[in-house]
RNA sequence: GCCUCUAUAGCUCAGUCGGUAGAGCAGAGGACUGAAAAUCCUCGUGUCACUGGUUCGAUUCCGGUUGGAGGCA
């Protein structure tokens, strides 16, 4: 059975992903799944840059307000939901396109990362983090050390995220989470994605990107991001949720604890995205082998860029 | 008009008891495989405003000029 064909088209926040993508869809009968780690949660609709119904023009989307903020997502689940809708859209007879800018995510899904393995105990993540924390980031790393040094020596200790991770991951497996990744990293470059897919990644010069960013966190503002993020706010969330970390959100709480004046979280919210955006890119150019599009090449033009990505396909 | 303070990295400022200087922020580059809009790492030469003087040597001390802030009239 032949693979299924997938387009993928990525790039850093504010690259015009949204329009290029419904664009494409109309002139390959495609669906669209939204691959992105915060457009999955309802009631954060114009921090996270949401499609809107007019923008959608009619066409299908997938994996937006799948969770509530209260709600964790992680991978396993992520890739497994959009595996899924990619079966279904296929089973129409139409072309899944997928859109979005989490690049782990990406790689998740068209590299087939695997995920099967039940390895997952947040309270075990907890307990060596707090163990960081009384203790020192180099204590914990020491433990790492011990049971995985090849982890070890490429995870710095400050990294505590990670240090928690690769101990959990042993712990729970009883492998070293260094030869997990050597087969997940082997599995990328000997090209046996379950799809026939090509990857695109938007992509301008830094100084017009950093504008757009700016000009449309104010539009943002316009918009009423305030009212949602007083609203994610006033729900009083765990701080550690996925959710409480989206940009655009989370700059605002320090201006309603009174701590901040507005124009100071704006600026914050800016300075975040533009940050963001930097490593956005940088995944796409390492972590990824895509085709870049540059879209101020072709003076942001709908129809030539999507005249360009369409020379990469059939 | 007079007096006082001030002039150092894109920004905010340290500092050099005289031996050409360093933090935060901004910015740049990178890592990443079940939290990823997260988490983490690396990167700081700039006529030390200009101009004279003292000195072996001045960004540092002294004089003047110019810009800025405050005070008194």
């Amino acid at each position: 059975m032949d693979k299924i064909k997938t387009i993928l088209i990525s790039g850093p926040t504010a690259s015009g992903k949204t329009s290029v993508s419904i664009e494409l869809a109309k002139k390959l009968n495609g669906e669209i799944i939204c691959i992105d780690s915060m457009q999955i949660y309802r009631n954060m609709d114009i921090g996270t840059a949401k499609v809107t119904q007019e923008e959608m023009q009619g066409i299908s989307h997938y994996m937006i307000d799948e969770l509530y903020p209260s709600q964790m997502s992680d991978v396993a689940w992520f890739k497994d939901t959009v595996k899924n809708y990619i079966n279904q859209i296929h089973q129409k007879n139409k072309v899944p396109i997928l859109v979005g800018g989490t690049g782990f995510y990406i790689n998740a899904i068209l590299y087939d990362t695997e995920f099967s393995e039940k390895n997952s105990n947040y309270e075990m993540r907890n307990e060596f983090r707090e163990y960081a924390f009384l203790n020192g980031t180099d204590k914990l790393h020491d433990k790492l050390k011990e049971i995985d040094p090849v982890s070890a020596e490429s995870i710095h200790p400050n990294n505590v995220k990670r240090v928690a991770r690769a101990l959990e991951y042993f712990y729970e497996t009883g492998h070293t989470i260094s030869s997990h990744n050597t087969t997940e990293l082997n599995k990328r470059t000997s090209n046996n994605s379950p799809y026939n897919f090509k990857f695109f990644t938007l992509n301008m010069d830094r100084q017009i990107l950093y504008n757009k960013i700016n000009q449309r966190v104010d539009i943002m503002i316009n918009a009423g991001l305030l009212n949602e993020a007083k609203w994610l706010f006033d729900q009083n969330f765990d701080e550690n949720l996925t959710a409480m970390k989206a940009i655009g959100y989370r700059e605002f709480f320090p201006y309603f604890k009174g701590e901040i004046d507005l124009d100071t979280a704006i600026e914050k919210v800016k300075q975040n995205t533009r940050n963001y955006a930097k490593r956005q890119l940088t995944w796409f150019k390492h972590q990824a082998n895509p085709i870049f599009v540059e879209v101020d090449k072709f003076n942001f033009e709908m129809p030539l860029i999507v005249k360009e990505i369409l020379k990469y396909i059939e």
